[in-house]
DNA sequence: GTGAGTTGCTAAATCGATTAACCGCCTGTG
DNA sequence: CACAGGCGGTTAATCGATTTAGCAACTCAC
């Protein structure tokens, strides 16, 4: 029941160890066609399939990636960005070892010396929202980072486009005819990053567009339905001229709670009033009722990407700033045009 | 730059690698405090910590553990089963190769060759959902089953107490007094293992309470929001005297489906229906208003007992019958007593 | 004083591969 | 015939640890 070693395939072929060796990594060597033939055919009798332990220790290549992560296994979304991380590996004959640290320094620190001492040939550090992140001094230089960005630079790194996702967002709302938007933000204590990014996008769109942004529209809640539908509440207590006829919301989870304010008041979704959220949460987005355009965020891709760096496959750009991965919008049918009432008034330029 | 070996420390320290080996490894052996204090005191020094793959190598033990899974890290909540296994391998000091096949053989095959070759000490099969599986035939005998039952057994393995949830759940509306229950069912397609074991424990705790079964109260649906919103429609639709007061919902996402459908005839929750979940679902059940009284998945618990057993520290009782695991409920507001008018009826003991 | 036993440490084999250096043998050439 | 060079392999070193067997020195008992 031992494993079957490459002295077992030497044996076998009438041959020396190194024979075998040369043939089965097709090194350029000299070696007859038959003799080629020979080896081969008995590697596959025996079954025989080369230990990595052993040639990790011998070229020094462990064909091994650690992937260092805050929380992604236990996030509902980000796991995409493993599976895209995880695809690419794959597909290059690569295995990653995956460890969640929690957010926990030590236990980080204790997860780079590990996965140091096993060799892996590259790292990569991710995170489960778009933030900055200092760098723990242990890192391997190279290593990649994926969903953040790492204080300082000098590191290869990817992050979501979130700019450009909130000038979709907010350019289907104008496409759409809306002039009133609101921006559902996220309060305090969740990393600004992205939110800053979304709102200048959407302050950008408000420009060319040549609408004035109103304070008042621009509000903010917890990130959740219950803080979206509080925020949503305040919006729909302007009087009428200053209300919102479309709301641009930091993620899925509020835009849902904006649904449930907008359904108290006995408002339809998009006839009354226009929804765009953000990451395209399936389990939130798609099930809402109507179902909710969004912008989704590029796990998948930014996982590929990411592997694609740490295995020397793709070289960044440029290691000051990070590679900005397109967050396409996602039209479903919560945006509408604004009701009759709406659409006239508002109108003063700048 | 370069690694500093144990030969490094053993020249600090002017001793052999023998014996900085020896003392590192605290292995019961006639060394002198003194040298001991001076070895440490050089591999303290000079940084070092051993080179697992040589270490492994030579020991034929990796301290590596391969985690194979259908799908577990890209959907929601199962990524609970990776942190649990996660926390065990980190506790002891394993480290987890994670492969996700997206349920494809070839894939499948290969990952399994991938991590023998690597010499994981052991293996995890998981599923994202509890059902039976056929056992892939390089499958090393050892390999612990996570979430799924092996087809012919042989093998350990931990699943939910599906049947034990089924009874909890339907014993809280038996006790709030409720008589006329049902099961809102998923339909075919679905892995029938947890859907026949819940329908179980329904059918039980009716039987304890004298409760006829009636056919008609056992509906099924798609396992969407869609899916439970049609079927609780096929419920309500029944004349008084047969339609039920509470709801036991294959999951949380139908259940979900179940509010929309009561909401629309104006029927409010808990008042007029008793509703009770499962998976606990966290985007879903906490932010139903009012939040669902659910019966949890031990994902977390599962990944930690099939980790346990992977690494020896823990030894199924009985290879014959998997593990189960208690589903714990977990109340919340979405069940009360039986409207006053039904309260009454439909007392028909068998 | 000699042999046995203990103490403290090291030499060398080993795990299973890869790979640089080299060794016969054959052929062709001057 | 001597020699260079090509061909088809093999020998042996190496990666960085662990571990067994054994060596040298010292103690102690008789």
């Amino acid at each position: 029941m031992a494993r079957v070693r490459i002295s077992d395939v030497a044996t076998a072929a009438g041959v020396s160890t190194a024979t075998v060796s040369l043939v089965l990594n097709d090194r350029t060597a000299r070696i007859s066609d038959a003799t080629r033939d020979r080896v081969r055919q008995a590697a596959a009798e025996v079954g025989y399939t080369p230990n990595s332990v052993a040639r990790g220790l011998r070229t020094q290549r462990s064909h091994t990636i650690g992937l260092i992560s805050d929380r992604i296994a236990t996030t509902p979304f980000a796991g995409r960005m493993l599976a895209g991380a995880q695809d690419v590996a794959r597909e290059h004959g690569y295995l990653v070892f995956l460890v969640d640290t929690d957010a926990d320094e030590t236990v980080e620190r204790e997860a780079i010396r590990a996965l140091a001492d096993q060799q892996v040939d590259a790292m990569i550090y991710a995170c489960m929202w778009h933030r900055v992140v200092d760098v723990p001094a242990s890192l391997p230089r190279g290593t990649v980072f994926l969903d953040c960005r790492p204080a300082g630079g000098g590191f290869p790194a990817v992050v979501p486009d979130d700019r450009a996702g909130g000038v979709s967002a907010v350019r289907a709302l104008v496409a759409a005819g809306h002039r009133r938007i609101a921006y559902l933000d996220v309060d305090e204590p969740h990393p600004p990053v992205a939110s800053d990014l979304r709102h200048q996008g959407y302050l950008q769109v408000l420009a060319e567009a040549g609408i004035e942004p109103d304070p008042a529209l621009h509000v903010r809640g917890d990130t959740s339905s219950a803080g979206g539908r509080q925020a949503t509440d305040r919006l729909l207590d302007l009087p009428d001229d200053r209300r919102p006829t479309a709301l641009f919301c930091f993620n899925d989870r509020m835009a849902a709670g904006a649904y449930v304010a907008a359904h108290r008041r006995g408002l339809a979704i998009p006839q009354d009033l226009s929804i765009v959220g953000y990451d395209d949460q399936q389990l939130v987005a798609a099930e809402l009722d109507p179902p909710l355009t969004t912008v989704a965020l590029p796990h998948y891709e930014m996982g590929r990407w990411a592997m694609e760096v740490a295995l020397g496959i793709r070289t960044p750009d440029d290691l000051g700033a990070p590679h900005l991965m397109p967050c396409p919008i996602v039209d479903r049918d919560s945006v509408g045009p604004p009701p009759a009432t709406a659409a006239s008034d508002s109108r003063r330029r700048t």
